[in-house]
DNA sequence: GGCCAATATTTTATACTTGAAACTTTTTCC
DNA sequence: GGAAAAAGTTTCAAGTATAAAATATTGGCC
């Protein structure tokens, strides 16, 4: 039995702990799917990451958009998009009416090259991630949602 | 209940929905810190991650050291001390009779100043985490660690 | 003593990242 | 209809990040 006072000096860093352990694990995790998309696809996390987003789009996503959805700076997607584009995976055009907006999609050639990189890595996560039972990564996985939740009805 | 086939389609996405749910969660609240450390000590969060490094060093750490422990490549190290050393808050020496290894440490000023930003960034962690409860914060990383150690015996 | 592999770090080229300023186009409102 | 605000994106400067090559130093070994 733990004693009330070391229960309490406990509770003041449980949630500091949780956030070091938290931020190092995903760091690992995100170091090794780098290296395996630089090999395996010779491309990175980030345009993974657009090209991941742009594939849940049939009908393309806005910068902005595209921006909010991967909570980075919107200067940012402008110049992995450009890169995507210079390669011929990715579309850019206007809104109907709105010079302003960009829409982007997946060309064709980006959507087929997105689908085989799709499996590579969602095998990965799950040879990764081996050592989490599904059911613990089912309720880690809740604990997250309910915690997201939360954050964004805060903001 | 859930069916039999349900279960294990479920299975077969548990892992990458928890490693999605893992990702965002940990972009959301470095995005909040970084602006929290930029408005209210005018640093960075690479910067505070080698402060607290050689925080818990107080003999000073090699650079390759500090490159293993932050999970980020030898040459970023060399960025971001050259950068602290000549704000005053990292000191640069050598190993006695090895003129190849660099140790850093602290400076006074760096351990000053450092002492005020953890003791911000703690109450910060524990305020951007307070919808996760100490018990469930302790589930969490007992996940967590236990998932390290496996990983680092694989690896 | 001198070569050579091993160790530790820096340099280089390229890409990613941010916040802020600048730019273009649209909308609002008088 | 025109000024001004708003919306959407890009540009910019500085900092962060990587892998690979280059540099410097040490230790072993003949």
């Amino acid at each position: 039995m733990v004693s009330a006072v070391a229960r309490v000096a406990d509770d003041d860093r449980a949630r500091l702990r949780l956030w070091l352990r938290l931020l190092r694990t995903t760091r690992a995790i995100e170091r090794e799917l780098r290296e395996r998309l630089a090999t395996a696809f010779d491309t990175t996390l980030p345009r993974f990451d657009v090209m991941a987003a742009l594939d849940r789009a049939p009908d393309g996503m806005m910068m902005g958009e595209l921006s909010r959805f991967l909570l980075v700076s919107n200067g940012n997607v402008t110049g992995i998009v450009e890169r995507l584009v210079s390669d011929g995976l990715v579309v850019r055009s206007h809104r109907d009416g709105d010079r302003r907006a960009a829409i982007v999609r997946l060309s064709d050639a980006g959507r087929t090259a997105f689908a085989a990189m799709a499996a590579a890595h969602a095998r990965w996560i799950d040879e990764l991630l081996a050592p989490i039972e599904p059911d613990a990564a089912r309720d880690l996985s809740t604990t997250l949602a309910t915690f997201r939740s939360q954050w964004e009805n805060d903001a």
